[in-house]
DNA sequence: GAAAGGATGATCGATCAT
DNA sequence: ATGATCGATCATCCTTTC
């Protein structure tokens, strides 16, 4: 039974930002619209409560205060309310989303939300392995589009899953060429020579935001020469738990290594040398590239736009990063027109800027530092003198879901994470302005 | 100071064993 | 069916090294 609709909890939503002003904590935020929902679902509780008290009690215990870490039971409560109906979204396996080029079973129609359909078109990115009812809570705020799962491991040699949440056609999509490289060996030709005959892998694990130390690969190189050969079983073991867990690549004879911001920047789609901004450290470049799309992937999903608009588009770009959208849309041919980029790094706002130059662009890139400090005055006013924004695309932060962080492991609403919701709160700024021209 | 190194589990699903 | 096991994962904080 669907007890809140999304309608429903937009406008609560827009009207919170009315009642209390921009200034208001997500964390308000979210109490509110729990607040609501509560009060709108009571009686509906009710009846549930009757049909099965017990198992009402296990799942949500009874206290006022939200606390950050128990989201999994406050997001079963949400979606029992809400989507009560519905299966909760399940990743599709293989993981290839409405389909890949290299992949057979495309699907070329679906049936968008009413309240989903463009323009602007929209484009959200995330992890697809967040905690559970990240995604339900994701797509009921962007108009109940079912999201998109594709691992990047279909495009390039490094796996990369990921959820898109976006208003696009589907049909007609094609691929970047030329191809990249789809296997290890071919990425990465120089390894092929060492590659033991022991080590199964053909694609690498996600590229995260650290490597692997040198310290820790000459350890591994020590365990393995005592051994002339094919070294036992136990060890093998050890070696590619770390080879795994590290991305590590073989590039000498018991030597393994991380791979080079050079060569992540290749896996990714990224023109080589696209992080090496002046003083921006080894370190840094890591960080940023493992923050970022992987361009082959997006590209594909953003090749229905070069039909549409031969004419170039109006871009706004939030959490840009080093600005994998820009590059994907530059790389399928789409003109960039007006492109405003937001991105609280200077230095990734650096490596934006001096690929928009060295890329001859034609068009006005604005990049501003704080998606929390674009209020409907500045959006509306570069959407008047821009004519208006064709898409709306970016990735909120992972980290607060993302599994490699150990120590803030929050949900959508940790402290970085529930930038989310300004992501839907600028998207839907710049929706009512379209609706309304 | 800046850069690199090292220690730090948990979640969730898929697969396997009982 | 049900529980055990396995494997992947856009990270953060503090210490050490340069």
């Amino acid at each position: 039974m669907i007890i809140v609709s999304i309608c429903d909890l937009r406008y609560l939503c827009l009207s919170l930002f009315k009642i209390v002003g921009p200034d208001s904590t997500i964390a308000e935020l979210t109490d509110f619209i729990c607040a609501a929902q509560m009060a709108k679902a009571s009686d509906a509780l009710m009846g549930e409560l009757e049909e099965k008290p017990k198992q009402f009690f296990n799942d949500y215990p009874n206290h006022k205060k939200r606390r950050m870490l128990d989201y999994g039971k406050k997001q079963r409560f949400e979606k029992k309310l809400l989507n009560g109906d519905d299966e909760q979204i399940r990743l599709p396996i293989p993981m290839i989303g409405y389909g890949v080029p290299t992949e057979p079973g495309c699907i070329t129609h679906r049936t968008l939300p009413e309240a989903a359909i463009g323009p602007p078109y929209f484009y959200y990115e995330n992890v697809a392995l967040t905690p559970k009812g990240v995604w339900d809570t994701i797509s009921r705020f962007l108009y109940d589009v079912e999201p998109e799962f594709v691992d990047s491991k279909y495009f390039c040699a490094a796996a990369r899953k990921r959820g898109y949440v976006h208003n696009l056609p589907i049909e007609n999509r094609y691929p970047l060429l030329p191809l990249p490289p789809h296997n290890i060996n071919e990425a990465l030709p120089l390894t092929k020579k060492w590659w033991p005959s022991w080590d199964p892998r053909t694609k690498l694990n996600c590229l995260q935001t650290c490597v692997a130390s040198a310290k820790l690969t000459e350890r591994i190189r020590k365990a393995l020469e005592d051994y002339d050969g094919t070294p036992p079983l136990s060890v093998q073991k050890y070696v590619l738990e770390e080879c795994r867990k590290w991305n590590l690549v073989w590039v000498g004879r018991n030597k393994l290594a991380p791979l080079e911001p050079d060569e992540v920047e290749m896996l990714l789609g990224f023109p080589r040398n696209h992080t090496r901004g002046g003083g921006i450290s080894r370190t840094d470049r890591y960080k940023s590239l493992g923050n970022s799309f992987q361009v082959d992937t997006v590209a594909y999903h953003l090749s229905v736009l070069k039909e549409m608009f031969p004419g170039g588009i109006n871009v706004l770009s939030l959490f840009s990063g080093i600005g994998g959208a820009e590059v994907a849309l530059h790389r399928l041919g789409v003109p960039l027109k007006n492109v405003v980029s937001v991105e609280i790094s200077e230095v990734n706002r650096n490596i934006v800027r001096s690929w928009w130059e060295q890329t001859n662009q034609k068009g006005r890139l604005i990049d501003l530092a704080d998606v929390q400090q674009l209020d409907a005055d500045r959006v509306e006013h570069m959407f008047n003198s821009f004519g208006g924004f064709d898409l709306v695309i970016g990735g909120s932060p992972c980290n607060n879901l993302a599994g490699s962080n150990r120590h803030s492991r929050d949900g959508l609403e940790g402290k970085h994470s529930s930038l989310f919701y300004d992501f839907f709160r600028i998207l839907n700024m710049v929706k009512d302005l379209t609706t309304r021209h």
